[in-house]
RNA sequence: GGCCCUGUCGUCUAACGGUUAGGACAGCGCUCUUUCAAGGCGCAAACACGGGUUCGAUUCCCGUCGGGGUCACCA
């Protein structure tokens, strides 16, 4: 049997990180089993409901990677549903019941009620083994506002047997709502899929991961600078893991390497310093070029590249490290002099001396080599600290050699004399 | 509160009856070093508790406690 896997957003606000994460696992369960993805946009809540927010849910979830095989829109399936719907109440499967409208009771609606049969259902979930309810406590639930207007229950329902969808691969949150799906199923004759519930992310206060957390946004994440691949991964390893010690996956390697059985069964606190360090570990495997137009950097940052591979976590990181401490590749520093002489000593007479000892080299360890003996006979200190501050203009900064080698032997050595007539 | 899920370092996790309970992120220390960052080395850090079962339980069972989810004419 093939799989059928399905990503059903509901478009009813901005891309999550747990929609993008269930998007994710059921993309790789789908993919690594050849089997197909239906992207199905939940939007039967007309007054919540926005077109703006679909839009930046596939953004979204392309960005990641991740594609389907088949789009729709529930807001597009009126019509089927009405007949399942009509079917149902004609096999007196479920009946309409004249009632006070819940936000209006001045106002009676005709809405329609499940006729259920308090059976025990169980089912056998992927991850955690079979779960047990008993649906008399349920009632005879609601499953359509009216014969034409369905509730998402149903609706998923239809959707689920009209795309042959095999497994259900979704949070934990909706545990509680299988069995009352099941109900329908049965009373439609809809075939049941396979469910899978997984952990949620949770916040540091492990609690479900909501908007008042903190980012939840994904798009705020690629705002910020995050790679889709470090996403990507990250998300994987919340909640999934490969049996072994191993951590660098892309999505390929996912697809190849997923599994539910693996898929853990509590709830998974959101890290983002380890998000921050996945994407690091992905930035620093970018070659010079793609990291300039990754980050969208102009080609005057690629002398930098090594240096914002060593210190920033996201782009956007590197884009405050260009503008604050790497700013002296660019621009001439201001320098104070009390800053200057700090440390001591015959400050422009090292100045002097160091200044007529660089070579002209590329190489951070050629400059330091040239250098070093200098430094050590008059003291580090004393010598390293004001050709460094010298040449950036602050009091941290990358090491004077790698200034030297960065800025080149002219430019290097016009900024020292500067240094030294500050001190004159 | 009812129902359901769940419980290994601070966090993400490995272990599928016998291990010095492993790795990663964060933390701390040392080293390198003029500063910052990076790097190298190292340290600290967990089986929630109580009963069973067993020669032996982190691992299996039960209970307690803890955490979470869910109880819509939302999805």
């Amino acid at each position: 049997m093939k799989v059928v896997t399905r990503i059903p957003p509901s478009p009813t606000g901005r891309l999550h990180i747990g929609t993008a994460r269930t998007a994710l696992f059921n993309y790789l369960y789908a993919r690594g089993k050849g089997g197909r993805v239906v992207f199905r946009s939940e939007d039967t809540d007309r007054a919540r409901s926005m077109r703006e927010f679909e839009d930046e849910i596939i953004e979204g979830l392309r960005w990641l990677g991740l594609s389907w095989d088949e789009f729709l829109r529930q807001s597009e399936r009126t019509n089927r549903y009405q007949e399942v719907l009509e079917k149902a109440v004609t096999s007196g499967k479920a009946y309409v019941s004249k009632e006070p409208k819940k936000d209006n009771p001045a106002e009676e609606v005709d809405v329609v009620r499940l006729k259920n049969p308090g059976t025990e259902v169980v089912f056998d979930d992927l991850v955690h083994g079979p779960i047990n309810t008993h649906t008399g406590e349920l009632g005879d639930f609601v499953i359509a506002r009216s014969m034409t207007d369905p509730l998402y229950h149903f609706a998923v329902v239809v959707d689920d047997m009209d795309s042959g969808v095999t497994h259900v691969i979704r949070g934990e949150d909706h545990i509680s709502n299988t069995a009352r799906q099941i109900l329908i199923q049965e009373a439609v004759g809809a075939p049941r899929p396979i469910y899978a519930h997984l952990p949620l992310i949770l916040d540091k206060k492990r609690t479900k991961l909501s908007k008042r957390s903190g980012a939840t946004s994904l798009m705020d994440y690629r705002a910020e600078g995050c790679m889709p691949e470090a996403m990507v991964n990250y998300l994987a390893l919340l909640g999934w893991n490969p049996g072994d010690e191993r951590e660098d996956f892309s999505l390929a390697e996912l697809v190849e390497d997923f599994s539910l059985e693996r898929v853990q069964k509590s709830g998974a606190s959101w890290d983002r310093d380890k998000l921050l360090s996945v994407n690091q570990r992905w930035m620093r495997k970018l070659t010079p070029d793609e990291y300039l137009a990754r980050g969208a950097f102009d080609e005057s940052v690629r002398k930098a590249v090594p240096l914002l591979k060593e210190r920033a976590h996201t782009f956007g990181e590197a884009r405050e490290l260009l503008k604050g401490e790497l700013a002296c590749l660019f621009a001439t520093p201001s320098l104070n002099r009390a800053l200057l002489t700090s440390k001591g000593g015959n400050t422009a007479r090292y100045l002097n001396d160091l200044m007529e000892l660089i070579p002209d080299s590329t190489e951070p360890e050629r400059v330091r080599a040239a250098l070093m003996s200098y430094a050590d006979k008059e003291g580090r200190g004393a010598t390293l600290w004001p050709l460094r501050y010298a040449l950036s203009g602050q009091e941290r900064s990358p090491d004077p050699f790698t200034l030297i080698a960065l800025l080149g032997k002219q430019t290097a050595t016009e900024r020292i004399r500067a240094a030294i007539a500050i001190l004159s």
